[in-house]
DNA sequence: CGCCCTATTGATCAGCCTCAATGAGAGTGG
DNA sequence: CCACTCTCATTGAGGCTGATCAATAGGGCG
């Protein structure tokens, strides 16, 4: 459910979203300035499967879920969205894709053609900001289709914690996240992650912090 | 290796590159018309992951296989290109696939820069095809983490023939691409196909040539 | 403290992989 | 025209990784 304190906010995007596309080249940070705040629960849904797309979203805390689910439930989650990323550009008129906030999380809500007409070179443009999740889409291809259990977490800890620039690993997402983005079970990952501290190569300090003890070794392991 | 006749003409582009920028909207289908052609070998490399990225490429004839290899040699191919289909469109400054002809190919390449300046609204503009691009992704992920043999099998002959307009499937791939691409073995899929033809829905012409039997059974097996 | 949810661990199973042998088809040359 | 070879596909037997089913443990919260 949305928090409703933003809900008329919502509103406020079309001035915003003319003023960003007449002033085009000469603002290359329209996009960061632009847009609305809104709040998320847990597991609440920001935009479904089917749904018309009109907005791209920048988290701005908290982490976000997109994913792909089969009709028997079966679910793979395609990319996990942390501080400072842009989602919700899947499909083309109609979301692709579905969309949860892992755990509490507030994002930026930006008007879908303001995006995507935007002409600034900046890192945040329509084409970068594909060509990037195109490119994890590539690595994760690789992942879930030639790649072990072992290799599949060990990748995941390391791309996490050079995500978050951060020492010890606070996961948001449950087990069963994890699992639905490596391709793997829930008692696969917490196997392989009993098997990794086993090795000495992390500490699981408690299930959702772990800290990565050796860093060259899970490199290694991953490829 | 590149077919000698060709590779002097390589040296058209900048013109075409620099008509085609100074064009923009006025012109449509510049990148349509732009560009050179080039013709390989089966098997032969088009571009390696690493080397700059400096063209984009269209299918005029043949088929193109894009993928990324670990270190062990394990591939996963991310995906087929057929006639019309563009790819080159991977990583940043340098690519991040491997492409190769499937078979013998003939492309037509566009410079990079031209293909991402392009501001029409065509169903060939960079965001478009990179859309198209993540959405196809999506769905390979869910099938390389989420689905059986026999429904990665079934959704390959499904989609390529789909792509194809065919009624016979004629593929010009062979049985290790399409265990590459599906993330299986060879065997598997071997094994997959007898199968599907022992239940009747497809018809193994030969080990290249595919008649779908039934559509209908083939679509709810991949759900 | 007890409840609920999630994570871990154990035992068994199955789907796919591996290794190995056979078969089919295309191209070559006697 | 038919052996011969080479490559690729198919088939078989057995093994292994990860899935499934089931029980236990931990952790947060009223």
């Amino acid at each position: 459910m949305q928090s409703v304190a933003f809900k008329s906010a919502h509103f406020e995007l079309p001035q915003a979203a003319l003023a960003a596309t007449a002033l085009l080249e000469d603002h290359p940070a329209a996009i960061e300035t632009s847009g609305v705040r809104m709040h998320y629960e847990r597991d609440e849904e920001i935009f479904g499967e089917g749904e018309p797309s009109r907005n791209v979203y920048r988290v701005v805390s908290g982490s976000v879920r997109t994913y792909r689910v089969l009709s028997d439930g079966r679910r793979q989650i395609v990319e996990f969205h942390l501080a400072g990323d842009v989602f919700g550009l899947d499909g083309d008129l109609n979301h692709h894709l579905s969309a949860e906030a892992v755990g509490e999380t507030v994002l930026q809500v930006i008007r879908r053609s303001v995006f995507l007409n935007d002409r600034t070179e900046g890192s945040l443009s329509a084409v970068a900001t594909l060509l990037k999740k195109f490119q994890r889409a590539q690595d994760h291809m690789l992942l879930l289709g030639r790649q072990t259990a072992c290799e599949r977490l060990s990748a995941f800890l390391l791309d996490f914690q050079r995500r978050t620039k951060g020492g010890e690993i606070d996961l948001p997402m449950s087990r069963q996240d994890i699992a639905d983005y490596l391709g793997l079970t829930i008692e696969t990952v917490s196997r392989t992650m009993t098997q990794l501290a086993g090795a000495g190569l992390i500490d699981l300090v408690s299930c959702r912090r772990i800290v990565l003890r050796n860093v060259v070794a899970l490199d290694r392991i991953c490829q």
